[in-house]
DNA sequence: TTTAGGG
DNA sequence: CCCTAAA
């Protein structure tokens, strides 16, 4: 069985070893208690489906004593000691070991009680040993201090088992201790201190006890001694002695056995259960009837028609005793042994949920309980109350998170993603603004111009060629508003052109000339797209009449005056600099040589660029005029006049593109 | 800031 | 157009 797979010796914290004696030999229990754990020691065997506990049954002293370390935990459950757990208890396993060859029950005399860091361990001894039990002693009295609960017990009347014995419930038995409570005498001091963990936790207390029923005290005497400490606690052990049939024990009595056999007090109440217990604990074994069990000199001498317990379906409290008891049960008859476990296993699982309702004891016996469910437990255990919280915590978390993510996410989309898109009609409006729609980035809204998300190069394309054709001769003058509110990009340029006729205004290029420094003619405007912060200002063509205005103004007051000029002549057009005068300018020389050029030589006018405005000759002569004059004279000639003939001269000649 | 040039 | 050096 899986339980074999339990070490021998398993211990955590909060532990117990039990130590057992198959042959019925003493069961010793070491029991331990610290924080929520409990030390707690059963039978192997009560682990161990094997056909060996049938030797075990029959109360061979031979038998090796088996411990099993196992932790408690709060719940209640039992849990196989790591090894790192049996490995703090190797001490005293070793110790134990020692005794192994312990003794029957009979010789069985006492427990000790050790009490380590971790935990309490209850050593048996035997009667000879009562030297032992004065170097027990000084061990003992640390347990003491730690642990009043334990106690040794020695039987010395064989009991005979109650006959009746069947599977009761803690409550059944409670019932039952009420009733002939009175006849145990057994100190209850002691108890007292176990009575209240027991009664508080009855139910556990109940399931350790049977645990604990897996093993087994001793001798009254060193149970004195080595109760030494615990006065009170000394339990009777003489309730044991001679032959006694555990049915016919009345509650008190009952207690008072379980007491001696144990070596602890127990506030369990449910006779039945304490008769099993009892009877597992002399024979060391969880093979026991829950009836008619004689116990003789510590021995269970008869085991009543073994009424196996039915196992406990029915019974909600017991589930764990029964369970054990049925591991106990020592029936030779073994054969069940391991059905029942199997059944055992089934039915933990379906009383796992129970048990997790139990009341998490110290150390009460009832936790004890079930060896064999160790193994069991373990991997049927379920989640903690913890975990669970955990996990919903977890889960609740996740669906917060995705609920709320989503519901949240939800809102903003809508809200946020949902793209706002300004009217265009604004865009028009006002240069600057473009429409935009609100996105969120990095958590933030912000406003993205809408375009971004568009397809761009398309209309690009489609515009350019609008604009190219344009370069109407007349005015190029850029219709200043038109062309900055409709300006944009490259769209703009087609705006310009129509816009151009309508604004169109005054410009010819005589007029520029005439009035470079004018404010009037062409409509400034426009100061919106002009420079945008690091970003490179748009692009604004060239219109003939700024052409014009600019040659003029550099006719008038020289090249190289470009703020001067931009000051007079291009008021109106803030958005052209000085800089940006001065490099049409120098576009135009350029331009007017090498188209001149061309054109003298009868090629036509490049046509490279189609989207350039063409720009009349005249004033292309005319640059190149100025342009000459300038380079050769210095600068101070330019004046006026020079001007006035020059734009005479291009526009004459006017038939070149700029 | 303005110019002049290079890019 | 931009950028920058030079003035």
């Amino acid at each position: 069985m899986e339980q074999k797979k339990i070490p021998r010796l398993v211990s955590s914290a909060p532990c117990a070893i039990s130590r057992l004696n198959r042959g019925g030999a003493p069961i010793s229990v070491w029991r331990a208690e610290q924080g929520e754990g409990i030390l707690v020691g059963g039978p192997q065997d009560a682990l161990d489906n094997r056909s060996d506990d049938n030797d075990f049954d029959k109360n061979d002293n031979s038998d090796p004593v088996v411990y099993q370390l196992v932790r408690v935990e709060g719940d209640g459950t039992l849990i196989p000691a790591t090894e790192d757990e049996v490995l703090q208890f190797e001490t005293f396993l070793h110790d134990e070991k020692v005794d192994d060859d312990l003794p029957s029950i009979d010789d069985v005399t006492h427990v000790e009680e050790y009490f380590t860091n971790d935990c309490i361990v209850k050593k048996p001894e035997f009667e000879e040993g009562p030297s032992k039990l004065d170097t027990a002693d000084v061990q003992t009295q640390k347990l003491d201090a730690g642990l009043e609960e334990d106690r040794l017990c020695t039987l010395n009347d064989s009991i005979v088992l109650p006959s009746n014995c069947s599977a009761v419930h803690d409550q059944q038995l409670d019932k039952l201790n009420t009733e002939q409570g009175a006849n145990i005498i057994a100190q209850q001091d002691n108890a007292s201190t176990e009575t209240t963990k027991s009664t508080v936790l009855n139910d556990l207390s109940s399931d350790k006890e049977k645990a604990d029923a897996c093993s087994k005290p001793v001798n009254e005497a060193s149970a004195g001694q080595s109760v030494s400490g615990v006065t009170s606690s000394v339990p009777d052990f003489s309730i044991l002695k001679g032959e006694v049939c555990l049915d016919d024990l009345t509650m008190r009595e009952l207690q008072e056995a379980f007491r001696a056999t144990f070596g602890r007090q127990t506030t369990v109440k449910d006779k039945l259960w304490l008769k099993r217990r009892i009877a597992m604990g002399l024979i060391n074994s969880c093979d026991v009837p829950s009836s008619g069990c004689v116990v003789r000199d510590y021995k269970v001498i008869a085991m009543g028609a073994k009424q196996e317990i039915p196992v406990v379906e029915a019974i909600p409290k017991m589930e764990l005793e029964a369970n054990l008891v049925r591991d106990q049960v020592m029936n030779p008859g073994h054969e069940r042994d391991l059905p029942s476990s199997l059944s055992y296993h089934s039915e933990e699982q379906q009383r796992s949920s129970k048990r997790l309702k139990r009341v998490p004891t110290d150390n009460d016996e009832p936790q004890v309980t079930i060896f064999a469910e160790q193994g069991t437990t373990k991997r049927i255990r379920k989640p903690t109350k913890r975990y669970i919280e955990e996990l919903s915590d977890i889960d609740t978390h996740e669906s917060t998170g995705r609920l709320s993510s989503p519901g949240k996410r939800h809102v903003y989309d809508e809200v946020l993603l949902r793209p706002r898109i300004a009217p265009l009609h604004e865009v028009d409006s006002l240069s600057t603004a473009y429409p935009t729609r609100e996105d969120t980035l990095g958590g933030c809204s912000v406003h993205v111009p809408y375009v971004s998300r568009m397809r761009r190069g398309r209309p690009r394309s489609n515009f350019i060629p609008f604009l190219d054709p344009e370069p109407s001769v007349e005015c190029t003058e850029a219709p200043a508003a038109d062309v900055v509110n409709l300006e944009k990009e490259g769209e703009r340029k087609n705006h310009k052109n129509t816009g151009k006729k309508g604004v169109h205004v005054e410009t010819s290029g005589e007029k520029d000339v005439q009035g470079l420094q004018d404010k009037d003619f062409c409509n400034s405007d426009d100061n919106p797209k002009t420079k945008r912060d690091g970003k490179r200002k748009h692009h604004r063509a060239w219109t003939l009449c700024e052409v014009v205005k600019l040659v003029d103004g550099v006719a008038r007051y020289g090249a190289g005056k470009w703020s001067e000029i931009r000051r007079l002549a291009f008021s109106s057009y803030s958005y052209r600099t000085s800089v940006d005068l001065k490099d049409k300018w120098r576009n135009l020389i350029r331009a007017s040589q090498t188209q001149l050029s061309t054109e003298n030589d009868g090629v036509c006018p490049r046509k490279s660029n189609p989207s350039a405005i063409p720009i009349p000759v005249s004033i292309l002569l005319r640059v190149k005029k100025l342009a000459e004059m300038q380079s050769q004279a210095g600068d101070v000639r330019v004046p006026i006049k020079f001007s006035g003939q020059s734009t005479t001269v291009v526009q004459g000649k006017v038939s070149g593109f700029l």
